[in-house]
DNA sequence: AATGAATGAGGGTTCATTCAT
DNA sequence: TATGAATGAACCCTCATTCAT
């Protein structure tokens, strides 16, 4: 009974939680960070201010808070591409489609709002260097793989493959694109795909390919 | 006499107009713009809070004509690349390496003190769009020119090839890459322009100079 | 059975009130009046906030409570010096020892820490003027009884008596001397009463016992 | 010309200045450190908060430039008492008389409001504490005085005998009896003057004068 | 034209007190 | 009875913008 209770107002307050969080992101989205006021917020939610502070301390914490969920989303989607079965493209591709679905969605422009915001840069670097490093790594892994199997050109350097990689992973001109519905996740995936593996693609077995 | 005199003036105001612009770049890419505030720029150019607002009457103002200047630059550099002799690849190239030059220096990194500013945003967009939508017709045209000339894959879409290229010639991973001096922008060129141009290069093409 | 329950109840809650003023006064000696936040008091106590509200509903009877022990200590203190056996020198020796050996302890420095929040003047007034006033009123008729006696310097007036005598009793300078233990209380009890004593000693006398 | 517009406005400023120290006075002696809000002095004085904040940058600098300005003055008095001619009872009084003065006027209630101000004390102490000692050392010197001349009793540690004189000079007694006018300030030093000294007058030089 | 003092709205945070469970 | 989540008023401080000189 008494556990009931307790797990019953546990629950109320992770759904609280949740909407404090989903508030704060729409008025991140729409604001900013330096316009998004702790008033507001409290106001979306129908909450009174002090108890915004029940939950997150400061400011930051809250947007913080934000951010550690999306990174964690990402590494995650990050990591179960990274070990799926498959060629190394099928699995960058599939990088690809999710980060795009991410970008179409509100969660992807999330961290453009916060990228802006210089004070929290140093926020951001302390707490997520290391997530953002690792999911470079998982990346790099994978695109030495590529190189190991032949599938990629060893002459390009795997430091300039994984950061152009990386820049076609998540970039504003495709944020643009997909808000605009000119072209859907799943073109982009096809044609950024195209370009990029074509780009990488190791000479000597294209080559032989062409001769298959 | 009074012509001299007033274009003298008139040549102090201009020279006054370009300290300020020159402190408030300065400032924000140290800060960012909300933390940048207008007594710290009227200190640094060494006049008095009022005179700043003779210039500019807005803080907003300021850092929209700092963005103007910026564009009209990249403007520029497009526009002579663009026009420039030589194949649509050595143009583009041209592109990637005054775009990487300015990546690496202050002046690109401005960009990203601004964009982050969400409640600049609407600003930037009624203000800017144009120019970034000149900026994207003229690489439009050039990348037309280098499918018309065979030397680019009909299949992909020319909006596709521009967005592609657009990601690839001002990204944040490229950004750090440059900053932190891992590679010089020449290398950058050479690298990124491999992958790009062999993505959209004619398969059809390929394969003439794979038999030559 | 029920009396004995219900009292049972009571001595928990009469336990849990001292707990709640012990704690009050550490956290007061601490940090003052103002810094002492009602959070802190209850997870000191080790029970919850609204609990502390069933035994104090404003954070002003918590502290008026502590002092009202306080004062009834002091005037027992004093009804008990005032009415033991001796000189009256000796009555108010044993006085002036009384509260040095507070001052030097936590309990008189409580007063200080309350005194200087101005705010809670005007209740201390209201409810502890009376209290005060019987204090000085017990230590007049003692002084009173001194110049009867022939003890004391007719001359000087009762009231400044009183008041000079009060000014030494409790005063910073002092507090500061013990808290650093320069001088022992009883010490200072000796060196100060020396100096009271002699200064209103009847003259009167004073040639007699030099004749003596 | 423009200096007297420049001493104009640095006058109105100076003035305005007071005008705000004048009404944190006020406020302080009527509701203590924490009651007081600088949107209130603001709106006593008559000008905008930030207006406040221009003269002093924090609340606290408003407070400790209240005190340094009360120190300054009583260390001058102080100073003037020790350095002047005459015996060393004679001042000594002159000092009682002065600060039973203060006392009574709003000035000395200053330090009752501030001194409770628990939070203020590590300000207090490590910008004051100089004067303070200074303050002492300056009383020190001219007890020592008196008794090298013979005049105190050698008897008496000299720190004893000083801090019973600063007991004495300012003490929460004394300043009810002066604000109720119970006794005037000169009453008061003439009586308290006699208690102090004779309770500290050297014995033998008493017995020396008693035979003349 | 240049100045810089004055303004005052606005925002983050704290904490005594209440009240539903 | 005991709890502790919720409240919201209050407060300090910042800074873009104005305007009298």
């Amino acid at each position: 009974m008494r556990e009931s209770t307790l797990s019953l107002k546990e629950r109320q307050r992770q759904q609280r939680e949740q909407l404090i969080l989903h508030a704060s992101e729409e008025i991140l989205l729409e604001k900013g960070y330096h316009e998004m006021c702790m008033d507001e917020v409290a106001a979306r939610v129908g909450i009174a201010k002090g108890t915004l502070y029940l939950h997150f301390s400061r400011k930051e914490d809250l947007v913080l808070a934000l951010l550690e969920l999306q990174m964690q989303a990402i590494l995650l989607n990050v990591q179960e591409a990274v070990s799926a079965p498959g060629s190394v493209r099928s699995r960058l591709e599939t990088l690809l489609a999710t980060s795009y679905m991410r970008l179409k969605g509100e969660h992807g422009r999330l961290f453009y709002a916060l990228f802006g915001a210089v004070e929290l840069r140093p926020l951001l670097r302390s707490r997520h260097h290391a997530l953002l490093d690792q999911l470079l790594s998982s990346l790099e892994v994978l695109l030495n793989e590529g190189k190991a199997s032949g599938e990629f050109d060893p002459a390009i350097p795997t430091t300039i493959m994984l950061h152009t990689f990386s820049s076609l992973l998540a970039s504003y001109p495709f944020k643009r694109l997909l808000l605009e519905e000119t072209v859907t996740p799943e073109e982009l995936v096809q044609y950024v795909g195209k370009i990029f593996f074509r780009g990488v693609a190791n000479p000597q077995r294209a080559y032989v390919e062409s001769l298959a």
